[in-house]
DNA sequence: CCTGTTGTTGAGTGGTCATTCAAGTTAAGA
DNA sequence: TCTTAACTTGAATGACCACTCAACAACAGG
């Protein structure tokens, strides 16, 4: 997964995984079949991680502040996954867009959960009072992921000072805050 | 440019090239030199499309429509560059991380004369009065690039309802614009 | 018509790609 | 100790990779 992640699909060769996973061709191929499936496991590895991820967000503590906490972790490069790291399912998404429909249909499928884990989360909030209660879960999640997203590509970015990651990390959360707030509105 | 920007660097072979500008392998080399760095002036001709569309966002109109009419573009895939493609210099950045380092620095360059783009835009607003006079431009310049990264990054995934994809558009300016009022308070 | 220049061609280069498979190793049960 | 099954090995495979280069065409100036 580790490989994947820094060097994508098609920039890990079999060589690097050999050397990776301490594995000769014939133990690889007998142990995983393809180098697309042990793309598309490492894959769903790091989507179930991410779920937990997003799970733990808001234990014991309010959806505003959990989402805040994640924000300055990512800032920070402190986050449990991903130091400094887009994620990995979204530069899956990019790389396989027009030449590996596999792939691409899985990355599809595990942002379209990661979404659906965001919308849980919202829903619990506005149901325990933390958001209006008429929020649009669905849409606020989208919302928050599209920022996430941006948020995690942009930390990529190797020159960019820790203050300006901070302050990104705040306009995010007050970003959020402003449009969570906006369905008590229409 | 454009097979770059559908298949990748290392998606895209010399075969793929030599179809795409018909051209044979001998010519494609005296006149760029090499692959990488073909898909460099690639990069380039982009960025200088970007640069432009950039610039022409407030041609006429306050920052606010200007943005408006960005986002909705991109939501209904209308926008003149990249009909439901993320950022070519996006894509580069994350497949370029940890293997091209060469074309990693460029797209950082890219991406930061884009943010300058931006900063210039809203430093014209703030003198306008679109925004508050005492805003830090750069800062809210990120801001918006990171939305406009994520917004187009959701975009990309074929799944996504031309509902969601506006309603998204419309979330992200109302988050722009609580953001750009905030600066305001502090 | 010659000549020099500029640009094109496409077969060929060495290397690396993902993948296979016959042979060898290991370990457990009888 | 013998048998059997599961697993590992690494050389070999054909395909494709980016790239080169000697031969060839196009064409302008004289």
């Amino acid at each position: 997964m580790d490989l994947f992640w820094s060097r994508g699909y098609l920039g890990t060769s079999m060589k690097d995984l050999e050397d990776g996973l301490d594995m000769r061709p014939g133990s690889i191929y007998a142990a995983f079949g393809s180098k697309e499936q042990l793309f598309l496991d490492a894959l769903e590895l790091y989507a179930h991680g991410m779920q937990e991820e997003i799970a733990d967000l808001t234990r014991d503590r309010p959806l505003e502040d959990g989402l805040a906490a994640y924000f300055q972790a990512l800032a920070k490069g402190t986050a449990s996954r991903g130091v400094g790291r887009a994620c990995l399912i979204v530069r899956s998404l990019l790389e396989a867009a027009d030449t590996q429909p596999v792939i691409l249909g899985q990355a599809e499928a595990f942002l379209s959960q990661a979404e659906s884990g965001f919308t849980a989360l919202i829903s619990a909030a506005s149901v325990r009072g933390d958001i209006p209660a008429d929020t649009d879960c669905p849409r606020l999640a989208r919302y928050l992921q599209s920022q996430v997203m941006g948020l995690r590509v942009i930390l990529q970015r190797p020159g960019l000072s820790p203050a300006a990651r901070l302050s990104l990390a705040d306009d995010m959360l007050a970003g959020f805050v402003a449009v969570a707030a906006r369905s008590r509105a229409t």
